[in-house]
DNA sequence: AATGAATGAGGATTCATTCAT
DNA sequence: TATGAATGAATCCTCATTCAT
C-alpha cells in the first residue's frame, strides 16, 4: 500500500519534470524546438523512458495547454480580492493580455491547439471553459452592480473575451507594429474599456511552478 | 516573340499549379503538412523544379498569403458597391469573418505570419496594411455619418479589426464551441452590431482560383 | 556492471565501424565521396544511427584526421630506439615521406584542415602539434650533438618540416612525375640530406586498424 | 572565310568570358562555391550555354588551372630583367609564395588538382613543367655564377621547388599559426635563403585578365 | 522502471547535366 | 547558337517512436 503511493508519488514527480522541461524549451524555442529527445536530455534520462509517462509528444504539449490554462485560472481566482467588480474586470483584461504577451508560445498554444486537442476534446475544453467561466462570473457582477447594461451576460462575456483574444494575438503576432506604441493603450481603452498601461511583467510564465 | 509570350505564360502556369498544390496541401494538413517533396510529389515534378519558380518555401507561402489579402481586399472593394457607409461596414465584418471561417488554415497563415516572414517584413506589410487600409477608410465614412462618435478613426478602426480577428480566431479554433450555434449571432452583435448571421459559404477559398 | 561495459565496447565498436567505413570510401574517392549515406549504406545502419556515435560528418572527419597525425605519432615514438640522432633524424624523413604516399588522403586530410575543423581548432591542433613537437625534439638533439650548426632549433625544425611537406604533396600530386623514379631519391637528398631510397610499404594505413 | 573567323573569336570571347566569371567564383568563395549555375547567372547566359563552350565543370576547373600557371609563368618571365642571377632566384621564391598566399585558391586548385587532371594528364602537365623549367633555368644560371655548388642542376631545381612548395601549402592552410609572425621570415631565410619580408600585395589574381 | 540503440521517413536545398525547342 | 525547363540523385541532418534488454 504504502509502497504503491510511494511509486505513484514518483511518478508524478517523473511527470512534473518531464513538464517542467517541456516548458522551458517551449518557452524559450517554441514548438519547434520542442523534441522528446531534447525534453530527454534536459531530464537526464533517455527517449524511451518519457513513454512511459506519457503517451506522445502531442500528449506533453497538451499538459502544457492544461497547464497554461490553470495558471490563467489561477490568476483570476486572485481577482476576487478585488471588491470592486468593474475595478476587478479591468485588471482581469490586463492580466489577459499581459498574460499573453509575457507567454506569447504558450498562449498560442493554448488558443492554437485544434490539431493537439482533437482526440481528447472533451478534457481540455473544462480547463478553457472554467477559465471562461471565472470571465463570465466577473463579468455578471459587474452587470448586477449596474454596469454593461442590458443583455445576456453570457453573451457580452464572450464579447469581450473575443476582444481581448483578438487583441492579444495581434500584439503576439506584432501585426499592430504600425502603430505608434502610444497609441496601443487608446485603441485597447476604445475596444475594452480596459486600461493596459502599467501592466507588469509579473506574469512572466517559464515552467517554474512544475519545481 | 510569341515564343516569349508563351514561356511566361507557362511558367505563370506553373507557378500556379505549385501554389495550388502548397494550398491544397496546407488547407487539409496545415503548415507542418507543407513540404517542397510533397508539393513536388503533388504536380508530379521533381522537387528541384519548383525551385526554379520559388526561391524557398518560405516564398511560396508567403505568396500563398499574399493571395489571401489579394483575396480578402477583392471582397472589401467589391463592398464598395453598397452606398450607406453603416451597412457597408456591417456587411463587412459580416464578410471578414466569413472569410476567416471558410479558410481557416490560410486565415491563420496570413496572421501568423511572424515566424513565416521575418526578414521581408515590408512587402507583407504593404498588402496586410492595403486591406487594413481599407478598413479604415469604411470606418471613417461611418464616422463621417455621424456613427462612432468621438475619438480618433484610426484608434477606431482597429480596436473593430482587433474585435473582428479575434472573433475570427475562436470561431476558427472552435473555442466557442460550448455556445449554442444560434446564440454565435447574438456575441456578434454585441461585440460588433454587426450581424454574422446569414453569411453563406460563397467565400470559401480552396485554391481553385490558381487553376 | 557488466552490461555497462559490454555496452561501452559494442559503442567502441561501432564507432570504429563507422570510421573504417567513412576512411575506405575517403581513401578511395576523397573527400567528395565521403556522404553520411554512404557511410550509412557501407556499415548497412540508416544514416540517423551514425549521429548516435558522431555529431557530424565534420567531427568524422576530423577523428580520420586525429587517428592519422596518432599513427604518425606512434611511428615517431618508435624512433627513439634508435640512438644515433642524426641517423634517426634521417629515418624519421623517410618514414614521413613514406607515410604520406601511402596514405594519400589521408596525409590531404591532415593538412586540408583549414575547412574542416575551423571551430574546434584547438583539439585538433594539439594533436598535430604534439606530432611538429617530436619532430621538433629530435631535431634538437641532432643540434645537442652538433650538427645542424647554429640559428633557432625550432626555426629549424618547421624549416625542415616544411620541406618534407613540400616533397610529400608533390609526391602525392604526381607533379614530380616527370623525373626519371630513380631521380627522386637524389632530390630528397639534396633538399634534406635524407634517403628516401628503399623506403617500403610498411607504413600503408587503409583503415584495417578500425577493424 | 572572314563569317568562320568571326566566328572563332567570338566563341573565344565567351571561353574567356566564362573562365573571367568561374575564376571570380572561385576566388571568391573556393571550390565549393562554384557551380555551373552560378557562373551562368554571373555571365548572364543559360547553363546550357556553358556546355556549347567547356565540356564539363571539370574542364573549366582545368582552364583554371591553365591560367594559374600561365600567370605564375609570366611573373616568372618578368624576371628576366633582373640581371643578377642570386638576386633573381630569391625574387622568384618571394614571388613565388607571394603568389601562393594572394591566390590561396587558385594555388591549391594548381597543385591539388590530381582528380582533376586525371583525364588529360599530358596537357596539364606541359604548363606546369615549363613553369619549372623556367625555374629550373634560373637555377643552372646561378650555378654558371657559382653559386649551389655541386650537384646535378635539376636536382637542386626539384629540391627548392619543393621547399617552396611546401612552405606555400603551410603558410596557406594556416599551419604555420603557432609560429609569432615575425619568425616566418627566419623560417623561409633559413629553409630557402630567400627573404620573403617585403613582398607586396602586387600579385592578386581575381581573374581581371581574361577581360 | 529504464535504457539506448535503431529505425525509416522525412526535412529543405543544391547540383551537373541533358535535351527539346 | 542559345535557351531554359527538367531531372534525379545527392547533400546533411532531425524526428517521434519502438523494443529488446
Amino acid at each position: 500500500m504504502g509502497v504503491k503511493e510511494r511509486k505513484k508519488r514518483n511518478a508524478q514527480k517523473m511527470r512534473q519534470r518531464i513538464l517542467k522541461a517541456a516548458m522551458d524549451i517551449f518557452a524559450k524555442e517554441g514548438y519547434e524546438g520542442v523534441s522528446m529527445r531534447r525534453i530527454a536530455d534536459k531530464i537526464e534520462y533517455s527517449p524511451g523512458t518519457i513513454y512511459r509517462y506519457f503517451e506522445s509528444k502531442c500528449d506533453i504539449m497538451l499538459q502544457l495547454c492544461y497547464h497554461g490554462f490553470e495558471r490563467l485560472l489561477g490568476l483570476q481566482f486572485e481577482l476576487d480580492k478585488i471588491t470592486n467588480p468593474v475595478e476587478r474586470i479591468k485588471v482581469e483584461g490586463r492580466y489577459y493580455v499581459t498574460f499573453a504577451l509575457e507567454n506569447p508560445e504558450l498562449y498560442e498554444l493554448m488558443f492554437a491547439t485544434r490539431e493537439i486537442i482533437k482526440q481528447p476534446a472533451d478534457a481540455e475544453e473544462s480547463v478553457a471553459r472554467k477559465s471562461f467561466g471565472k470571465f463570465a462570473e466577473h463579468v455578471q457582477q459587474c452587470i448586477d452592480a449596474g454596469f454593461f447594461s442590458g443583455g445576456d451576460p453570457e453573451t457580452l462575456a464572450v464579447a469581450l473575451w473575443a476582444a481581448l483574444h483578438g487583441l492579444s494575438s495581434l500584439l503576439i503576432k506584432d501585426q499592430l507594429r504600425f502603430l505608434p506604441e502610444e497609441r496601443v493603450g487608446e485603441v485597447v481603452e476604445r475596444a475594452l474599456a480596459f486600461n493596459l498601461r502599467g501592466a507588469g511583467k509579473e506574469l512572466a510564465f517559464t515552467g517554474s511552478e512544475f519545481r
